[in-house]
DNA sequence: TGCGATGATGTTTACGTAAACATCATGCAC
DNA sequence: GTGCATGATGTTTACGTAAACATCATCGCA
């Protein structure tokens, strides 16, 4: 800075200024200030710059793992809207979701250059650990239990489970099976409550539910149990990834989607046209999700009111062909 | 800091050196400052320790999208071993494969707070615009055509298609048809050369290329193509995720896979096997391509010797239920 | 016993920037 | 013409850390 100040003929500050678009300088010398950056190659030291403001303009995004679709749609629409925004994107991967793995990473979260951080897991994973921030850092979390401790954004995920769940009852089905996500996950224990709540007061039998893990492959074996019980004509899965091993095992065992089985999955992945049958699904606005998180903790780091309102991001059913009214048995 | 070496009554220097497990702090005087640090909630600002230092111990990661899985997986892989070398990894999108998308992301990268740069993106599309770095950062470039201006970390592309163009024909089929990725990438232009050169040299005619962008819905649209043309028994797509595409429009033409028509994949995420049929791809070890990125990244910053070697990243046929031998015809 | 070597700790300084304050020239009102 | 307001630019300082150097006590050995 100092020798494009020399160079220019002005002052380190007067560098500073134009550097940051600071008004009060004639436009000539912002023109010979600009000419020595450019023929110096100046760029600002942004280490500098953070210590001097006190903020890094970055956010940290924590989160196990980037293999579920919804999760690294969520990570990308957050990088979008976060750039729009100026902040730049520091990813804290949790190597494993034990309590050594999420440790690791808020220890290195802790020395890490954020003004805030948003946390894509289970809050009560977090508490195993003393959630050691930066000074000043701010939290916002994705879809989970975090109480009062934590602003909070969230999908609609009841209501996309009902809206699911609704759709097969409507189409005849006397009741429906669920695959749920893993036990620890919130949303997914919100999708099987809202199954169960569904069947409840519709008055029908609510079956034994099916446990998974996000993958294609667990769904595989859900579909297996599935796919062995002659009465169920119809299952939500909780997620779409699922919904496609739960095909796979119906398939192999010789029973038709959707003339003997309905499916019904969750997120509507890009890839869920494709599957064989097309599968219907509840829609997630996973850009949406990513702006309130970015809006949301922004508005926290500056101190602004508390942001406006809390309300969910809305699902939709998509209706594709995976899902018919049962068979006239 | 200075706090922190009032309340356990040393100076801060010895504070620093605590912090950063410098040898030569008895241990009396070393579990002071510790429990000074406790007690006053003491976190390092990385701000000052960046300027300091003169290096951030972060990386940035520049490109498009996350949707695709091979980039995910790349991405994934990159975070996990830069935080196991003590990096942070900042995520820089790039809005939209324009001159304009991509200067927007450079420009902001110019003032990023990073020591080197990973480009998981064709180098062709970051000619357009002057490349910014900060001042001594490093590139890295992943699976392009950098030629010999960035060092280039690479999955062995075309052994992988050569693998799969192999298979096929030692099937006993008599050609084979590709779907490739989209014009501008370098993988997909390799693996389509590939394809070209393993018909070549078997001496069998090269049908046309049908050109996809990726996605299942490209995909979808090729396997349309191919289920009209009667004569095709065998197609090599340049990723899984086409493939799904593929084998949705042939189930919809009334085209059985692997009876009447094999389709071979490339990247082996973890859903293929969970596709209808289980399909046969080429596994690409996205971890070892993460590990290398970093490693290699890191000598460089470091200003060490030139990495150890430029050997390609192996990738393997894996073999299911979508491939067989032609029909009798 | 004394002296140098060793190891523990303290003091000074600089990293690059931007806020706060100081200075200077210009122009306008009286 | 004098004085003062205004706007442009320069000077000083502090942000929190860690390297370099300085100091001090202790210990072993002649």
């Amino acid at each position: 800075m100092a020798d494009v100040a020399r160079l220019a003929g002005v002052s380190s500050q007067t560098v500073s200024r134009v550097s940051n678009g600071h008004p009060g300088v004639v436009d000539a010398t912002r023109q010979q200030v600009l000419d020595a950056m450019k023929e110096l190659g100046y760029r600002p030291n942004s280490a500098a710059r953070a210590l001097k403001r006190g903020e890094f303009r970055t956010i940290g995004v924590i989160l196990f793992t980037l293999a579920t679709t919804g999760n690294s749609r969520t990570v990308e629409a957050i990088a979008n809207h976060a750039a729009e925004q100026g902040y730049a994107i520091t990813l804290i991967p949790v190597a494993s979701p034990t309590q050594d793995g999420v440790l690791g990473a808020f220890t290195r979260l802790g020395e890490l250059a954020v003004d805030g951080v948003i946390v894509i897991m289970e809050v009560h994973l977090l508490d195993a650990v003393a959630l050691e921030l930066p000074p000043g850092a701010q939290v916002v979390v994705v879809d989970s239990d975090a109480g009062d401790r934590y602003p909070v954004v969230d999908t609609d995920q009841a209501d996309g489970a009902r809206q699911a769940v609704s759709h097969l009852l409507e189409l005849g089905h006397h009741t429906v099976r669920h695959v749920s996500g893993p036990a620890e996950s919130f949303s997914a224990g919100r999708r099987a409550q809202a199954w169960r709540d569904v069947l409840t007061e519709a008055g029908r039998p609510v079956p034994p539910m099916l446990q998974g893990d996000w993958s294609a492959e667990s769904g595989y074996r859900a579909g297996l149990e599935i796919a062995a019980d002659p009465s169920c004509t119809a299952v939500f899965t909780a997620n779409d990834q699922m919904a496609l091993g739960v095909l796979r095992a119906l398939h192999e065992r010789g029973r038709r989607v959707p003339e003997d089985v309905s499916v019904v999955g969750f997120d509507d992945i890009p890839d869920a046209v494709s599957y064989l049958p097309p599968l219907t699904t509840i829609h997630q606005d996973f850009a949406e999700m990513g702006r309130r998180c970015v809006d949301r903790l922004l508005h926290q780091i500056r101190g602004e009111a508390s942001p406006p309102g809390r309300a969910l991001v809305p699902t939709r059913l998509v209706t594709r062909e995976s899902t018919a009214p049962p068979p006239a048995s």
